[in-house]
DNA sequence: ATTGGATGTAAAGAGTGTTTGACATATGGC
DNA sequence: GCCATATGTCAAACACTCTTTACATCCAAT
C-alpha cells in the first residue's frame, strides 16, 4: 500500500518524532510506515488523515477491486 | 472504535457471508468487526469504503484529538 | 418437525503492528 | 573538531488481525 505521509509530514514542517509525538506514537512507527516496512493500524492510519486534514483514502493509496 | 459497517452491509442487501466473499475475506472476519471484536487492518477498512462508497471516517470513527 | 440460511462464538496458529532500547550515519551550527 | 538533531535499522517482546474448523442458536419456509 501505498502511502503520502512522508509528503505531507515535511510540508508541515515536522520531524518523525515530532509527527509521533503528536500522536502518540513512538518514532519507530513513523519512520516503518514511511519506509514501507507495514502499514498503520485503522486507528493510527484515522488519526494521521485528521492530523493532516484529508480524507483517509489520499494519505494511504490501496490498489484493490471489489468482485462482482 | 464505532463502526457503521452493519448498518451499511444491511442497507446493501447483504449477509455478513456476501460481504465476506466480495472483500475476499472470511466471514468470521467481518461478524468480529460488526461485533466489536477487533478493527480490521487499514487496507482492508478502505475496501470496505470503496465498496459502500463511503469516506473511511464515515465507516469507522476514532475518537481522539491531537496533542498540542 | 425438519431443513436451510444467517448469525454468534471459540480455539489454535500464522502473520502483522507497535513498543523499547540500542546503535549507525548524516548534516548543520558553533 | 564537537554537539545536537534527524533519520534508518535491528532485535526481542507483546498485542492485534485474520484464517480455518467447528458448533450453537435463531428464524422462515416447506
Amino acid at each position: 500500500m501505498e502511502n503520502r505521509v512522508r509528503e505531507y509530514r515535511e510540508a508541515a514542517g515536522w520531524s518523525q518524532g515530532e509527527l509521533a509525538r503528536r500522536l502518540g506514537v513512538s518514532r519507530q512507527t513513523i519512520n516503518a510506515v514511511e519506509t514501507d516496512k507495514y502499514d498503520p493500524s485503522l486507528p493510527l492510519a484515522l488519526r494521521m488523515a485528521g492530523l493532516f486534514g484529508l480524507e483517509v483514502r489520499l494519505l494511504f493509496i490501496d490498489h484493490w477491486t471489489p468482485k462482482e
